[in-house]
DNA sequence: ACTAATTTACGTAATTTTATTTCATTTTTA
DNA sequence: TAAAAATGAAATAAAATTACGTAAATTAGT
């Protein structure tokens, strides 16, 4: 055992078996956790009542060489960003506490994709976009939002793109799909039927069909390049939060890759665009 | 000065300026971050070959109360696992490295905000949504992408929702504005022509002006209730990433918060709209 | 360019703070 | 009621900090 990447969960799940003055350590670290990695043992231990040597066996009990060792390891679980474990917000949860959970959750979200990013996908993308005739962009609900804003993004690469909310003009285009076209599919759960259907049709035709989704799902399943994003979601109960972040730093990370393509010599093309937008800002005091 | 997000950054940026001792204490330190973690003053001041007031010192100019202390810090920032500091992506990146960065820029934008979110302003956002006769939100550029998704989330608490681009749609709807209309303007710099004076109008009239944007500038100025969202970008050569991820998640906050003062009676109403989706999609196998 | 004066850097040793261990007492369990 | 487990007081050990003195470096004056 060496270090838990989340100690606060850690020992919020092994309350029930912990005994009386453990309880008690528990709970004043659970209680307030950054205040406890600042704290000396004794005044941790007087915070939760109980004796110097109880904090001490305590920080054993979670592996912990001793209190110093302990609190490191706190730090570092703090840092690490997540301290909310339940990952659902509760209607019982106050303005101190619901923000911050919904902020873990996303930072954890980003965190664990960075540890995973399928790098040959997106390196095939960034290679299918940089060559495209044109790319069209499409994503319902949620996803519309996404795919709007990869539109807005993928705009400056001199290559015609389009974003599209209809499913029924997007049936008509995926048809039309000839060589060089792209159709860049976004969905968490990759089971909407109209995104599926389409990517069928596109997948007769000469266009490329690309896909950011779940893995194993219909939508992965008819895309000659697919981007796996597996964010765990309830999105049963819940709006996808946390996979359209991901998403979205994905596509951060597509355009990046099309602009390292394109070459230092592009820049001054950018800033043009970036300079057309001057006139319609106040200027910085 | 606190807590600093990348411990390790900074110590590198200043070996500069740093005196002979310091400079041995720092290289022992970056030369393996994790162990001096764990160490004590007296092996890292052998490791160092310094004495233990000059590691002391060495942690104080640091901004840290002291060795401890800094130790603590360190952990963190090397849990957070921010490792670029540098946040432009370079033509020089390879494969392995720009995605990192652009993942890395984007969870410490979510960690940074988390700590210094404008709870009031939240709170106070949220009752203005949540008595609202009806909601608009607006932006331009990466921000419509933010208001679209904005739209498709609030549009479940049964009260009208309207996304806009367009900003003479907008002043017409700004001038029309009564009791109960939220105007709702999302901007990374607050500095955009069409925005600002589109909350003027609506602010002379008797419609409340939520913003979401920089602290200070014309659009804040200028809005009843304004959300800071503080993120430093360099958006005159970049568009907005690392920013509009913040407001997303800031829109989650307002949403659950809507749905908290809803009250739990409210659930079955949302999960009513969810299962209207169910027959869009393919089933899970 | 050299030396004296002053400042700054650094380390030794003393002190203080903090953590750990030992062991006796209390509480719980069988 | 005996055995085991839990707990805390006190002693000990470890670690960190402070105070202070010396050495090095810098500056100013000749």
């Amino acid at each position: 055992m060496t270090t838990d990447s989340n100690l606060l969960a850690t020992i919020q799940s092994k309350l029930p078996d912990l005994n009386k003055s453990e309880t008690k350590v528990a709970a004043a670290i659970l209680q307030n956790p950054e205040d406890a990695t600042r704290s000396s043992i004794a005044s941790l231990a007087s915070v939760a009542g109980v004796s110097e040597p109880s904090v001490n066996r305590f920080c054993k009990t979670f592996g912990a060489s001793g209190f110093p060792d302990f609190k490191l390891q706190l730090a570092r679980s703090l840092a690490s960003g997540v301290r909310y474990v339940s990952r659902a917000v509760d209607f019982s949860d106050d303005i101190q506490t619901f923000p911050r959970k919904l902020f873990d959750n996303a930072i954890n979200a980003l965190i664990t994709s960075r540890e995973d990013l399928p790098l040959p996908a997106i390196e095939r993308a960034v290679d299918h976009i940089s060559q495209a005739r044109r790319v069209i962009f499409f994503g319902l609900g949620t996803s519309a939002a996404v795919a709007r804003d990869a539109e807005h993004k993928f705009f400056r690469f001199n290559v015609p793109v389009i974003s599209h909310e209809d499913p029924l003009m997007l049936r008509m285009l995926a048809a039309s799909g000839g060589v060089g076209d792209v159709f860049f599919f976004i969905s968490h759960t990759g089971r909407t039927k109209a995104l599926v259907e389409a990517a069928q049709i596109a997948g007769n035709t000469e266009a490329t069909v690309v896909a950011m989704t779940h893995e194993g799902s219909p939508l992965a399943e008819h895309s000659h390049c697919c981007i796996h994003v597996n964010v765990e979601e309830d999105t049963d109960h819940y709006l996808p939060m946390t996979s359209r972040l991901v998403q979205l730093v994905i596509l951060d990370v597509l355009a990046a890759g099309v602009t390292l393509r394109r070459g230092e010599s592009f820049t001054p093309y950018l800033a043009r665009i970036k300079d057309s937008l001057k006139d319609t800002r106040y200027p910085t005091s």
